[in-house]
This record gives C-alpha cells, structure tokens and sequence, in this order.
DNA sequence: ACAAAAGTGTTAATATTACACCCATGA
DNA sequence: TCATGGGTGTAATATTAACACTTTTGT
C-alpha cells in the first residue's frame, strides 16, 4: 500500500455554433497557476470513481440529469506528472448537448469553452489526455450512435449531421446521411412531430433509438 | 490527498487448442484466498502504470519481448471492491501467442489457462474486468490487426482466421476470409516464403502490416 | 488416387455514392 | 414567386457472401 493520490479529469465536449468545443478552467493555485486545465478534482475516500466524475461535472457545468453520455476514457499516472506527488488520475470523456445555460458552477468563475482542436497550452498532462479523448469521440462517432448526446432530446437528421461535421471537421451529404441514419436500426427514433421556424421545410423530430451499436458503422476513413 | 494504493491486473488471452483462454492464478493468502483471480499487483510508488503492468506480465508469463499487445483496458475503483482498503486499480489486456513454454514465472506456481468464455468464480471484481477486456478484444478484431497479436511473428491466414472464429465464437469462409486479409490494405505483408509439413497445400506465410486500423473493417455483427 | 487444406473465379445480393429532382416552408 | 433547407428516386460503382472449382501437398 503506497502513498496515491486519485483524481478525475473531465475532457467536456459540446458543439457551440458548429465548432467542437472543450470545457476548460483556468488555475487559480499552483502547480500550473494560470495555466489552462481540464476540470477535475481529487476523488474522495468513499466515493466511486464515476460518481466522483458525476459530481465534478455538476459542479463545473451545473448540469446533472440524464443528458449527454459520460464515459471512462483513461488512466493517467506517470511518476512524475504532478510536481506535488504521485497523482493517478482517472480521465472521462463527457459528450454533451450545447446547454442553453451558460457554464455556472461553484468554482467555476474562470471555466470557458475552447476550440477543441486548438486549445491553449494545458497544465499537466492535459494535452495528451484532451488528445486521446478527441479521439476516442471520432472513433466512436463511426460505430455507435453517440452523436445524439451532443443532440437536445429531440433533434432533427440536420443536427445530427453537423455533429459528424464539427467532430470530423468534414462535410456529408446531407441526403445520403439522411437516408444512413433513418434506416441505420435503431440509430434514431421518429417523434412524430415538426420543427417549426426554420427557414426551409420543417424537419422531422428524432430522440435518440435503443440500439447502442451502428450496424453497419457510419465511416469516416479512408474512401479511395 | 488520500491513501489510495495502486494496483494493475492483467486479462491476459490467448488462443489455445482453438480456445480462447484466459490466464489466472490462485490466490494463496486473503482475502479470496484459493479463489482464482487476474494477475497482477500493486504499482511501486516511481513506477509508471504500463511499466508495472509490463512487469507483472513477465513475472506471470516469463515474457518480455515485443510479440503480443498490451493496452490499458479500465480502471476499477469502487470505495468496496477490496476488503483491506481503497485499491484502485488499473486494468490492461494482453494479447499474446500460445507460446511454446509453459506459464513459468516467479510465483506462477498455481498460474494456469482457463477457458476464457468459462472461467471459475473470479475474486474481487475480477470477472466484471474480465467480462469488459473480452468485449474489448472483440470489437478490436473488427476494425484493428489486432489479431495478429495472438499469432507467432509469422503466420498463414488460417491461423489468422482462426483467431477471429475463436474469439467470436463464430465460423467464418476460409475463402473470403482470405481475400479479405489479403486485399485489407497494410493487414498482414507477405513473407515469401510457405508453411511445410502440414496435410494439404503449403500456405503462405504473413507477418503483420504497418496499418494499425483495418479499412474496411471485419465486421461480425448481425448481417441480416 | 484420394483426402485435405490453400487459394482463385464468378455471380447475385447488398451497400455506397453522386446527384437529379420534388416537397414544404418563410419572405 | 424565389430562396432555403428537407427528403426521395435512381443509376453507377463497390463491397460482400455464397460457393464451384483449381492448386498443391501428404499418405
């Protein structure tokens, strides 16, 4: 039995005006003071591990209920990756829809969303871990259906598609994507309803379907 | 900072007889004493994760080299999960060829192969982390190489393909089976030179590719 | 010659792509 | 009416699946 310090880190992504996005907050104290970081903290004696992510992700987004998807991405424990001792730390990837409230926590006065793709310099090893979570968000897009937690409850094909667009940084045919996801079972489950106010013709309503597999996956790579 | 202690286990699989297999040994003291359990141990307080979990890999299998694969699979830390204390620990899964000798390590007195899709009664949460590191194996062999990890450096695609019909539990046509590996861009590399002493035809013998993803993937699911 | 395993050819079914075209709305 | 986005049809192409068939060995 040694000497270890647990933590959870957070890579939070959301889509906000079409760009993916990462929940970053500013350091107050040192190592790193006034570097950026992921949000995260030191996991309690008695408290699960995910529950301790749960809990960090309510603080710094204010967010709590059901929506979006929160899932382990990785453990992180070189020796020496925090100045102030042995630090393991236990890294989850958040997906979430662009919430209409803005970033509202306890201690989160200097949390701010960044350009996933061009963040700042992080503290720590933050920069690998935001890395690996960038990619496991593209992997999974292929073959699962996770875009929808970037998605409200109820979404249209449209919204779904700009989510491949800004985690892939390519564009889809709006058609041919249509067509994939309706008929991809159990992707994506008619409301039977219409958005209105849009300035085309109104679009379907879709809540996410049950299935938690894309048969057959929707790839990105390499097409001749 | 809280008294955590650090631990790795191992899934370690091979293929056996045409079986997937899973590498266990008995616990000779408690808690759990005489149940089987995944190796591993507790990380030392300037060692890296995947250094322990390289370490304690060799202790258990007597292997070192490069053959095989090993990546971090998850990590397990509920306040409960081990009855001396708060152990949390991280998870790594090895793919390795069935290697000529024995399971001879240090105290790998009581280490021995069990059917990986059958084991005994696991401590701790050891059959939950083994449950996830065979998912995980399977969805790899989709859309990976990483099939090749369970082969010698130089292999014919029915032994390739046999690990795919292990660890899917399924059967596949040795035929299109063939043509996919082959035509799979940067999959397996032809070595020139062809298999003797077996019943029919010699087969061509492969080492694994440089691509580190498959395109297109192997899929298994559900075709209707 | 025969059995066994390796590997190729062929064809039908299926999936993907590109894009023409129609639909339903706001202005 | 036009512009804008939603959605369907369709034909060319590529991929997959099923399986007949040829190749090369050991016995």
């Amino acid at each position: 039995m040694e000497p270890f310090a647990v933590a959870v880190d957070l890579v939070v992504l959301t889509i906000r005006a079409g760009v993916l996005q990462v929940l970053l907050v500013r350091r107050g104290i040192p190592p790193y003071r006034g570097r950026w970081a992921l949000p995260g903290g030191f996991v309690h004696l008695d408290e699960d591990l995910a529950a301790a992510a749960v809990r960090e992700l309510a603080e710094e987004t204010g967010m709590a209920g059901p929506a979006g998807h929160l899932e382990q991405l990785g453990t992180y424990g070189a020796p020496r990756r925090d100045p102030r001792g042995r630090v393991v730390t236990v890294a989850y990837l958040a997906l979430l829809p662009d919430l209409p409230s803005p970033v509202a926590g306890s201690d989160a006065a200097a949390a701010a969303w960044h350009p996933a793709t061009a963040p700042p310099r992080l503290a720590f090893d933050h920069g690998v871990i935001l890395a690996d979570g960038l990619e496991r968000a593209r992997a999974k897009l292929e073959y699962t259906p996770l875009a929808a937690a970037f998605c409200p409850p109820e979404f249209t094909v449209a919204q779904l598609r700009e989510v491949y667009e800004a985690v892939w940084g390519i564009t889809l045919d709006p058609r041919n994507f249509h067509r994939k996801v309706t008929s991809s079972e159990g992707f994506v489950a008619p409301v039977g309803a219409l958005t209105g106010g849009g300035r085309g013709r109104p679009a379907q309503l879709f809540r996410r379907g049950p299935a938690d597999h894309l048969h057959p996956p929707l790839l990105r790579g390499s097409p001749r």
